[in-house]
DNA sequence: GCAAATTAATGATTTATTCAAG
DNA sequence: CTTGAATAAATCATTAATTTGC
């Protein structure tokens, strides 16, 4: 079993020195209420700003980055969207049924884990009104500027949330190999400082050619794209 | 979707504040050409480190960060094989024509804009082998430990890569003030002041209640959620 | 009563769509 | 009309529940 480099937690050798350590964040009985109270209050997707405020006060309770928050907001989100859908589907099921048999209509599946097979047409019935949730007292209208700039702004905020809310960064779990290796020398025009981290393969998932990730993150520009030798 | 309420966010006084400043990147000749031979090169997905590598890089033809990497690649890959999906779908048209004259087939329609318009079945044909570029000298099998426990790992540094890449932050036009501003004091247990910065727009795509984004960034665990007054 | 084996939830990623600036 | 940016939908992979055999 030689891996690659010894990035593997692997064998059960002499191993496991944090077995697990942090693979993923576990929200506490608090923070689920309290992100659940805020949900509830119509916060769906937080901006950069309130994604850091919400982590902080979490942070009172466990271990919490803005990362959890964002995501979870996300995933609440599109599930509560889910569930929502299916209850709907199944009152018009409902509905339809008593004006016309029971057909053979889907039976709203309830198995939350259907992987692969394609919805092959079952896409129906509302989407948006799931929550008429309303607090936010306060100042209100942005006033100014015109829709579009509008919009724009918004969205422009909109980034800054996946920047910050993601800028937390790192594991950390052993808070202290904090020098990580490096893999290889960042040296970007303008110096920048960032940290090495740790493992630098690339990925796999799409594409990924035939398998090896990038296993030299550097001759990028080095050999470069002049000779490239396929199609 | 709907986006029918008044959306209208008071009167444009006193607004735009930064105008435009620098809207989106807007990548130069160089940096296209150096991405698109990453790409080539098979490059789908960089890691954190190589798009800060890349953004380095680049940034010697022109303003660029992290994140414009990121998103480059991400919408080039997703275009790329969108256009293969295309072209696939015209051989085998082409292919079924000839087999059984011109059957009322989808067109294939030209419209690369198509939106909300739902798939109302459509949708077959290969999804993978957009391209066959490949490159990456060097390991690859990822031999030892199980394939579970492999792509566990991958997972896990392809987070970072948001992170990371997204880092960077701000807009910094001004490219000076590095220090990056800090909208408000971090305190994660502390009191809980911070400043109504400019405009806390929750957002509107999704449900938006109603209209107004929260306007009072603070006051999320002030009123607190025991009071809902909906539903 | 526990521990391996299942199943149900749900945190984290990736892919597909949509929006809108240039 | 091209394409950078952003969001939502679909997936994947762990972890917590629960069940089952001893």
């Amino acid at each position: 079993m030689e891996e690659s480099e010894g990035k593997e937690k692997g064998p059960s050798v002499a191993a496991a020195p944090p077995p697990q350590a942090c693979s993923r964040w576990n929200p506490t009985k608090e923070q689920i209420s309290l992100l659940e109270g805020l949900y509830r209050q119509g916060v769906r997707t937080p901006t950069a700003e309130q994604i850091q405020h919400i982590a902080g006060k979490l942070q009172e309770f466990g271990r919490i980055e803005g990362k959890n928050v964002f995501y979870w907001f996300q995933n609440h989100k599109a599930r509560q969207r889910q569930k929502q859908k299916q209850e709907n589907f199944g009152h018009l099921s409902r509905l339809l049924r008593t004006r016309a048999g029971p057909p053979p209509l889907r039976p709203a599946p309830p198995h939350p884990t259907l992987h692969h097979p394609p919805p092959a047409g079952g896409t129906l019935l509302c989407y948006h009104p799931p929550l008429p949730a309303v607090v936010f007292a306060g100042a209100m209208a942005p006033e100014g500027a015109e829709e579009t700039r509008y919009r724009n702004l918004e969205r422009y905020d909109r980034r800054r949330l996946l920047e910050t809310a993601a800028a937390d960064e790192e594991c950390m779990c052993d808070a202290e190999s904090r020098q990580t290796l490096q893999l290889f020398p960042l040296h970007p025009a303008g110096a920048s400082k960032e940290e090495p981290v740790d493992s630098p393969p690339s990925t796999e998932s799409d594409d990924g050619g035939s398998c090896c990730r990038s296993p030299s993150p550097l001759d990028f520009f080095g050999s470069q794209y002049g000779l490239t030798s396929e199609r």
